[in-house]
DNA sequence: ACCCCAAATGATAATTATTATTATATGACT
DNA sequence: AGTCATATAATAATAATTATCATTTGGGGT
């Protein structure tokens, strides 16, 4: 919480209690929810709060580097607290996204991307998709 | 074009002046143009052509696997006719989408997402972001 | 060649996600 | 506590896509 205070007080943003709860709801899922689903999760805490302001905290999260944007493929956006570059998986039956930590040959793929390329990388985004293991059980 | 053609109707999708126009001309181009620049390119050709047209073939089209949508984090969904699963690199100065062929640390990443993550994968979208070489020149 | 009908088209309305606007409220610094 | 730039809330506006529905048309059967 004070962590989460001094983070956004070190990129010059202005500490709202709407501001920490988004943040603080971002750093502690791992579903990577949309911004209609965080506002939703939020409202009984701060029924007061707007639409707008969940997505210009968000914008401002994002431009600032302490949230990711995804895009699956779906009608909206989902965000991702969790900066470090790595690739998702989506379950195209029950729509879960799932982190992937330490991918040994993304380093592989973007060396060989920029050679092949020849353009200054950035970043990525690496999607995968298919059945996760719960659904493939219960067919 | 006799070519696509008869793509369309092993698919049992009638032909039609308005399908085969937009079919043949993402198939001529690597640009990876949207529902709206396919529209307009093809307007002077069929001035009568409605742009929800444009929306439905391109939603027949990727359902019978003969186009791939891709999200390359804009506001609308680009299309491309080559339907073999291959990164994208998109130029963060000029808004190009290039293709990659023959990446082959792919299949090595396919594989070690699979075991990793268990789930039965089905497809990807890899998507890289950078400067083009052009870009970078004339700075 | 004509009939038929399911499917496609064109025009437009509706929907949905996101962004802009603006008056009011508030965080943070003195 | 006072000030001011910024954030919020409410709502309007925008933009992409999808739905609706009356009309047209492709293509198989006669």
């Amino acid at each position: 919480m004070l962590e989460l205070t001094n983070i956004l007080k070190d990129h010059n943003l202005k500490v709202t209690p709407q501001r920490l709860s988004i943040f603080k709801m971002l750093k502690n899922t791992t579903a990577h929810p949309s911004a209609e689903t965080i506002y939703t999760s939020i409202h009984e805490e701060y029924p007061t709060m707007s639409l707008a302001t969940v997505y210009k905290t968000l914008d401002a999260l994002v431009k600032h580097g302490l949230v990711q944007q995804l895009n699956v493929g779906e009608d909206s956006y989902r965000y991702d607290a969790d900066t470090l570059p790595h690739p998702h998986i989506k379950c195209t039956s029950c729509h879960k996204v799932v982190d992937m930590y330490r991918v040994k040959s993304v380093e592989l793929l973007r060396k060989e991307v920029a050679e092949m390329t020849q353009f200054k990388l950035s970043h990525e985004q690496l999607y995968f998709y298919g059945t996760c293991p719960e659904c493939q059980n219960h067919t």
